[in-house]
DNA sequence: AATCACAAGATTGGATACCAATCAATGATT
DNA sequence: AATCATTGATTGGTATCCAATCTTGTGATT
């Protein structure tokens, strides 16, 4: 087994993806420390971890944060995953055999299938991993990584913006995205996967204030050790299991910087995380 | 300041760079926790680091040592670091304006002065930055921290391989791809750029073992107060300051895996790093 | 009442000492 | 000579302690 840093910074990882720690939430040492019950160092390896992989910026003398991307940096993060996938479109173009092509089909039809049974959440998580699967397939590890952690972020985007979008549109994207490399439409896929994502960004509007809806505990307890239903749970905070107090009031632990701060409806939070596009 | 595991990091980082910390050195934490002056704990933090870079590889309770990258693994760097620059590439025959291509058009122009008068060690550094400095005019940083990674971690390939290939070619393509890029001719761009890494990987050979010539403390030292002469001394381990014994027959610290290890001339380190193409 | 300054508390970054588990190398045994 | 067991060294981790810094709350002042 790996080092127990490594499997709290996966645990943690898990629980950013999953919407359950938001951007700006305080991720104390201490606090961490007692709900993995490990000592501080272990956490704070942990955190390295997460910020290394830019999911935490960590401040001298106040400790780790959950991520807040500025918009600039979305847009950044958004613009090198398209410049991966399309690199990696172009790949495939040239080299994937039929096998590879019957994967991706594969993925879509199920996905459709999904979305067919109104099963949201499952249609979510298999959007996601169609781009994993896509970049899988250039059997590149290294580029794999990178895209991962770059997907990765995409995640807090998604926390931190009101989505605001045509879901069904993004849906048959995939689809198509493969018909054009398979028909060795290069360049016009290449311009899809562009427009897919610039689309993305486009529905996004930058909130300035994302407010947690529960403490770290309560956002990890699903993960400690009922090794946690982590792949169907995917799809929002509302099914959560808050384990003791269910009141909503819990504003603990924001990281706020020194911003105006317009007390705007803190009800734009209960919008958000609605469709995940990818 | 940034935290002191992070400076050691950094500190490490600048030693595999400048290949006096080669791949296979065991990094012991007792050993460069003396070095270092601090506690093992920060320094298994700054490990954690170099792992997460790719730079080093942490075996449980066995220890971390410098990444000793397969020749798979080196394929998909420079498959990687390819599809990046393409992909800049692309954007930048948009989206550049004259003063970025005054910098690149400079930029070759101070490599070829340096070619010009002999001084190779200057001219390698400027024709790694070229790559750096491509890569920047994309304004996009998330972009830049990824492309940097992944010449950090060519820089480990160099060390396990005998460079062996016509120098001079490599040296011109770098003005090539800005010249096409400027005339608008992308594809033929990109192509020379895949050829022109494509020509590096080819003139590899993996050599089965690399054998450090110096033990960690040594290889350190130049860095450790007299905050080191960093960007000119990275071409090579000649102009090394020892700063005490000269014997290389130090072959501590190696760390071989179970395989052959025919009993070739140790000879063969020597050739290597030479020229450093980019 | 509002603001500023200061002191107390809390948190982080780090050091030290210590322990258990594991790997490696040595020596003992057959 | 080959194999097995023991010993030593190293790592992963904990607990405790300390200094520096940040936050907060209180109180004095205008």
């Amino acid at each position: 087994m790996s080092s127990r840093s490594q499997t709290i910074a996966d645990t943690l990882t898990r629980a950013i993806i999953d919407h359950r720690l938001v951007p700006g939430c305080k991720l104390g040492e201490r606090e961490l420390a007692e709900i993995f019950d490990v000592s501080r160092i272990v956490v704070r390896q942990a955190l390295i971890r997460l910020a290394d992989d830019g999911l935490a910026q960590i401040e001298r003398n106040r400790g780790a944060f959950v991520a807040r991307p500025s918009m600039q940096e979305a847009m950044e993060i958004y613009d090198a995953l398209t410049l991966v996938e399309q690199g990696v479109a172009a790949q495939l173009s040239d080299r994937l055999g039929p096998a590879g092509w019957a994967e991706l089909r594969q993925h879509v039809e199920r996905q459709r299938q999904a979305v067919a049974a109104g099963n949201d959440a499952l249609a979510d998580v298999l959007g996601q991993e169609f781009h994993t699967v896509f970049v899988r397939l250039s059997r590149n590890k290294v580029m794999q990584e990178i895209h991962a952690q770059l997907v990765r972020r995409t995640t807090l985007l998604r926390s931190l913006i009101t989505a605001d979008f045509d879901y069904c549109n993004l849906l048959d994207d995939h689809s198509r995205v493969v018909d054009l490399l398979e028909k060795g439409r290069l360049k016009q896929a290449m311009d899809l996967i562009d427009t897919h994502h610039r689309t993305v960004v486009r529905g996004y509007i930058m909130d300035r204030e994302v407010f947690p809806e529960m403490t770290p505990a309560e956002a990890l307890a699903p993960y400690l050790d009922g090794k946690a239903d982590a792949a169907t749970t995917s799809a929002g905070l509302r099914q959560a299991k808050p384990s003791g107090n269910g009141d909503g009031a819990a504003h603990a632990h924001v990281h706020l910087p020194n911003e105006d701060r317009a007390p705007t409806s803190r009800a734009s939070t209960k919008k958000t995380n609605r469709g995940l596009p990818t």
